[in-house]
DNA sequence: ATCTGTGAAGCCGTTCACAGCG
DNA sequence: CGCTGTGAACGGCTTCACAGAT
């Protein structure tokens, strides 16, 4: 028992804290943007609030990366774009393949974002013999048999799971198998993983009912306007797990 | 300055804290599962198991909603699906708008996670002429410029933002002017909104660049199979903001 | 004078370990 | 005895407030 955590983050890691990595992302968009409008320096003050958070947690963030500021001044836009990308190893290309092509992966295989930020999609597979052999956003979906042929080949590194909720382990089996360590998972399901590997979630009805929990607490009910039907017999809402993602 | 955040989170709140709401949901996700599987009681440490979390957290979570556990036994399962849904407000029905009917969009208005949990998709809307009119998952794709009237009309209480990025502000502006305080946000920006309306985010390149760090630290580098193009002059990489969710 | 970088304090969430109920 | 419910200890993150660099 008492499973020593094997986190790999007790010093000599430069350690970056957890809060902090999620919200680079954020910072490097709006600098990106300020980037766009030509600005080339930027206050704490001015880019916390382009972020969405407070100036303090900015410098801090920032520090964890090294001085890159100068003070009096501000940040070189352009200087820091590189020095937060480089911290989230953006400066190299990462492979990615999208497992799972129904309305969900094609949203995904469509998404500018990832293309622009250095991740390749270099696969779509489905196991839908009707979906095999589909041209989505330029590429031709592939039979999920073969998933590791695929990784292998193309040096996948990263797996996007966009497949029903019953598939979704199976699949997470393969990929963890084939060496994948890292995954977004868009499934509804809690993925069993190794440890050393990681996976993300991303869960759209998780969302909604944190946001309807919040409203909740606001109104005392929906909408406000009018009731409308709904409010039914407590212990027989229906809950039917047609996740089809 | 010093912009005194009017968080109505002091006490009286009933104060769930916001970490335990949002593994609520995971939690009810893994107790219908085991309702399915005709399981009646459960322990801490099994549910546990199934949602992913410690056992100790299970128990410190549920007990903010009451004690709905016994001792010796463990937790109702039926009981426990209920007095979750309720606090989370999924004993009421919720109206959702969908804005923006892109290839997410669609995923979005098709995703059964939604109709079977309490959210009612009331309406589907889009600004592009081109799709005004479509059937998308029985629904018919409406112009966005009846917004407010929608809103207003069907009693609207959550607005899922799947619009480009350029769009989403403006379209915020207006869901909130119409009265919704809570807002789901699949664009890549920063929303502002005045005090006391929800914003959520999901972003799917931020998942992906956080992954990316992570392998970054494993590795070195991505794939490991072997060195693919990429890691060209650092200066020079182009980012394209090329988002179109 | 201005704005960054950071010790120190405070807050929140997690984990431990056990008291207490069944 | 088994398992929940919870005070207490702990650790991480946020915020404050100011020292220090330009």
């Amino acid at each position: 028992m008492t499973p020593r955590q094997n986190r790999s983050r007790d010093r000599a890691d430069r350690g970056i804290p957890e809060a902090t990595v999620a919200r680079l992302p954020v910072y490097l968009r709006a600098l990106h943007s300020l980037q766009e409008r030509g600005v080339a320096t930027v206050s704490s003050e001015e880019l916390a609030a382009a972020a969405g958070v407070n100036s303090a947690k900015l410098r801090k963030d920032l520090s964890h990366l090294g001085s890159y500021g100068t003070r009096g001044v501000g940040y070189e836009v352009e200087y820091l774009v590189y020095q937060i990308s480089r911290e989230l190893g953006l400066t190299q290309d990462w492979v990615v393949a999208i497992i799972g092509v129904g309305n969900l992966g094609r949203a995904l295989a469509g998404y500018g974002g990832f293309a622009s930020r250095g991740f390749r999609v270099a696969g779509l597979l489905d196991a839908d013999e009707a979906i095999v052999g589909q041209e989505i956003s330029g590429m031709t979906v592939e039979n999920v048999d073969r998933l590791e042929d695929l990784i292998a080949e193309r040096g996948v590194s990263i797996a996007v799971i966009a497949t029903p909720a019953g598939a979704a382990q199976g699949v997470c089996d393969r990929v963890v198998a084939a060496g994948v360590t890292s995954v977004l998972n868009f499934a509804p399901v809690v993925l069993s993983v190794p440890d050393g590997v990681d996976v993300r979630k991303v869960d759209l009805s998780i969302e909604l009912q944190i946001l309807a929990f919040h409203e909740q607490r606001k109104a005392g009910g929906p909408g406000d306007y009018d009731r409308l039907a709904g409010d039914g017999p407590p212990g027989a809402t229906q809950y039917v797990e047609a996740v089809e993602a």
